[in-house]
DNA sequence: CCAAACCCGAACAGTAACTGCGTTT
DNA sequence: ACTGTTCGGGTTTGG
């Protein structure tokens, strides 16, 4: 079947395609489009990764819109979002308009409601229709690309139930569900009224087999002789092999997959002595490059360990990364230049990074649920494993298994090749996702007695799979019963019916696509601080039953002793006394406009107590105790205890006390965020990485957005409470101390650069727009375009820097003994204002 | 002859990933 | 389960 001869598309698409190589579809493709999809059938794809999934989505969005409709493409993730906009941009051209919409990035100002085809995840897609978004009636194609992630005890309930809604709200939609290849993709099928195509047909051959003792032995009984020295590394001899077998005029790329960040650094630290002995000088040149973008990136020891593995050619790929490592890396993968990557999963299921040879080292991983190592799903190996071949680039792929012995060779093979991936079931019966989806559902109007939601959720995967209705219903009413009394919704009998209606706190929670649970926390935490009697606060902190609470007045003690033992030279009391001092340097008061802030309150409302206070709702992820941390964490809870909202569990009451230490560790790692404390330092007393520090600034962030709308809407929480949540949102926002607060708002300024801003004198935009020039570039570290930049961005009528010569007096106050940190990355330390 | 450097094995600790908001001050 | 790190005891090495 020839592109050219589909009819349906807009004019030219057809021929574009043939243009781009795409002389004849791919079976599952050509099966598609006799299924109907250029006709606005539904269809289900379990197809293969990278066998054309993504054409099938187009061809149905392309006729969907050439019929004057719009459609809608759902992603699991954000990065995969911007990727498939790019893809789908090239339609442009045939007069087809793209759009993007994520949490963090919505389409350059152009109203969604104007564009043809729509991406965002599957989160978003739900928030906007609780938002009601104009434009979701509209809709007359929807595709959900990675349907199998229904599956996901988190997220999956949000993919079931927005697609749920959709197809409710707009009855003759069309839906394409694109699933890996699942052990029962019928029963999707079933769920969405779809065709079915599945298919294991892939464009490039992939064969799969495992490496045991001095060989791969292949799934089709072939073997490829791969020697591994005596004491040597399988890993290490298969990298190699893959690089010195030329296939298209060069050697072949690994992806390891291991299980954890650690196993993926050391190992890309070894196979760095594999892959630097075979680069050529120019590569070695561009390598070197790349590192220092990536030692640009964030000043961390695992910004530096990536950049010192790159230049021996191997990398490494995990969450800990920041988005940009990541992105660096994956394109200088792709390049080829980077001849190796150790990932852990997230390199699995996210952007399209494929390579000739797929090494899965590692098939079981870590589970504390499960009580120690927990064998991989079989759909993730085969997600792994997919991940080799490069459409148009290797003549094959190959995946490979590591096996240490004979027996683990056959169980991989049972286990893995041999097997079908698991079916997929839903997770929606469970009361933290019915929470959420249930007020939503009532918010927005799908239902309005406890009939209709019932009725609703039947149009659910789970409804169709299940034969114990009984279980969806009584979680129903739990769930019901606590969003009630939370006053999210009001129940009502008129007659002998039951009238279930979102209060206004109701709706505002759906809106913001807070977990209900977690608004409650907030709404609580809040009130708390704002109720008379700060006086028997203490009663609200006994630590209840634990005899801790003697201790209670006593607590203070601790203060200033306590914070030398864990930390070494480093303490929260040094952050204070530098950013004091600094702020007296400045000629500023540097004190207490927090406190003026919020004194009227009934408790002093401080960034530690509102950070503590999101951290512990459900909505942000938690961070680990490690040893010791117990101790540190429970000092701290003493010390600090009067900030903290909300009742403290009792200490004999193990797990409730965890979680709240848990929690005040993430409040403080926020905290010392927000007091400027180097990311350097962040990551290494937290052990986190740069992109963990991001995450959990962003959820803060996101979260305290949430409180200060809760703080408004809500009784019994005052004005000055909302100025203390919105500044404390600000802070972690920015990353600076409150005095830095209006510099760092200005585009192009961030913390380092504000703190040097300051130091030199210049403590707001106003000061910005008046100060001597040369004052303002000797603070910026003599970059007249960031200078000039920063100035315009300012409002200053005459930001030219032209013929101003940098005032380094004014910086060097700020930056004593530095001179090395002139490389304008921005990288001044606390330290250098001490 | 003694102390510092070095080496080895045992004991121990730690363990993947993802998305969510709203325009006002 | 597995790996990387730490720690302690014993050995080697250098002055």
């Amino acid at each position: 079947m020839k592109p050219s001869s589909l009819s349906g598309l807009p004019a030219g698409v057809g021929d574009a395609l043939e243009a781009e190589g795409v002389a004849e579809l791919y079976p599952p493709q050509a099966a598609a489009v006799e299924a109907g999809i250029l006709e606005g059938e539904s269809l289900v794809a379990a197809v293969p990764t990278a066998s054309g999934k993504t054409l099938i989505a187009e061809l149905a969005m392309l006729s969907a819109v050439e019929r004057g409709g719009k459609a809608l493409y759902i992603v699991p993730l954000r990065a995969l979002a911007s990727e498939k906009k790019a893809e789908f941009e090239r339609w442009e051209d045939h007069g087809v308009t793209v759009g993007v919409s994520t949490g963090n990035y919505d389409s350059d100002g152009e109203w969604l409601a104007t564009r043809d085809i729509i991406v965002a995840t599957s989160e978003k897609v739900d928030s906007l229709v609780r938002n009601g978004a104009p434009w979701i009636d509209d809709l007359t194609c929807v595709v959900s690309d990675e349907v199998h992630l229904v599956d996901d005890s988190h997220r999956g309930p949000t993919l079931e139930v927005t697609l749920a809604k959709l197809r409710r709200v707009n009855p003759g939609l069309q839906t394409v569900a694109l699933s890996a290849t699942v052990g029962n993709a019928d029963v999707i099928a079933d769920w969405l009224d779809a065709e079915l195509v599945e298919s294991d047909w892939r464009p490039i051959d992939l064969r799969v087999g495992v490496h045991y003792g001095n060989a791969i032995n292949f799934d089709d009984g072939s073997q490829r002789e791969v020697r591994v020295d005596r004491g040597g590394d399988q890993t290490a001899a298969l990298v190699a092999d893959a690089l010195d077998t030329e296939a298209d005029g060069q050697g072949g790329s690994s992806l390891v997959f291991v299980n954890s960040r650690r196993n993926a650094e050391s190992a890309a630290r070894r196979l760095g002595e594999v892959t630097a002995s075979r680069l050529t000088d120019d590569e070695r040149d561009e390598l070197r490059e790349l590192a220092s973008e990536l030692r640009d990136v964030s000043d961390t020891e695992t910004s530096t360990d990536l950049a010192s593995a790159v230049e021996e050619g191997a990398a490494f790929h995990h969450a800990g990364l920041a988005s940009e490592h990541r992105s660096l890396i994956e394109d200088a993968f792709r390049d080829r230049l980077v001849k190796c990557v150790c990932a852990t999963p997230t390199l699995a299921a996210g952007v399209n990074t494929p390579a000739r040879r797929v090494i899965v080292r590692d098939w079981r991983r870590y589970d504390g649920d499960y009580g120690g190592m927990k064998p991989l799903d079989v759909l993730e190996v085969h997600q792994m494993c997919g991940r080799a071949g490069r459409p148009g680039l290797d003549p094959y792929g190959e995946a490979v298994l590591l096996a240490s012995s004979a027996d683990t060779m056959d169980e991989l093979f049972d286990r893995y090749i041999w097997a079908e991936a698991e079916p997929v079931r839903s997770k929606l019966a469970v009361e933290p996702a019915l929470r959420t989806h249930v007020l939503a559902t009532v918010a927005s109007g799908f239902a309005s007695t406890r009939e209709g939601l019932l009725e609703f959720l039947d149009n659910t995967l789970y409804a169709t799979q299940t034969d114990d209705a009984g279980r969806l219903e009584s979680v129903t009413d739990r769930v019901l019963e606590y969003l009630e009394i939370n006053g999210f919704i009001e129940r009502e009998w008129s007659g002998n019916r039951e009238t279930l209606t979102a209060t206004g706190i109701g709706h505002t929670v759906s809106r913001l696509y807070l977990d209900p649970m977690s608004a409650a926390t907030m709404i609580d935490g809040l009130r708390e601080a704002c109720a008379d009697g700060g006086d028997d606060r203490s009663a609200d902190y006994a630590f209840s039953g634990t005899g801790v609470e003697g201790d209670g007045d006593g607590i203070e003690t601790s203060e200033g002793e306590g914070d030398d033992g864990p930390f070494g030279t480093y303490s929260l009391s040094d952050v204070d006394a530098g950013a004091e001092t600094g702020a007296g340097a400045g000629g500023a008061n540097g004190e207490s406009a927090g406190e003026e802030k919020t004194e009227g309150a009934a408790r002093e409302l401080t960034p530690l107590g509102l950070y503590h206070l999101v951290s512990r709702t459900p909505d942000t992820y938690e961070l680990y105790l490690k040893s010791g941390d117990r101790e540190t964490y429970e000092e701290l809870l003493y010390e600090r205890e009067e900030e903290l909202l909300g009742d403290a569990p009792s200490a004999y009451d193990d797990v409730n006390f965890e979680d709240w230490l848990a929690s005040l560790k993430t409040a403080r790692l926020l905290e010392d965020w927000a007091s400027e404390v180097d990311e350097d330092r962040i990551t290494e007393r937290y052990g986190v990485g740069p992109g963990d520090v991001r995450g959990k600034v962003e959820t803060a962030e996101w979260l305290l957005r949430a409180a200060e709308t809760l703080a408004r809407d809500v009784e019994g929480v005052d004005g000055d409470a909302v100025l203390a949540v919105r500044e404390a949102r600000k802070r972690v926002e920015y990353g600076v101390r409150e005095e830095l607060l209006d510099l760092a708002g200005v585009r192009g300024i961030g913390r380092k650069r504000a703190r040097r801003l300051y130091e030199a004198g210049i403590e707001s935009r106003v000061d910005l727009r008046e100060a001597e020039k040369a004052v303002v570039l000797g603070a910026l570290r003599g970059r007249e375009r960031t200078a000039e930049r920063i100035l315009e961005h300012a409002g200053r009528e005459d930001p030219s820097m032209e013929g101003v010569r940098a005032d380094r007096s004014a910086s060097a106050a700020a930056t004593a003994g530095s001179a090395s940190d002139e490389d304008g990355s921005g990288q001044a330390n606390l330290g250098d204002f001490g």
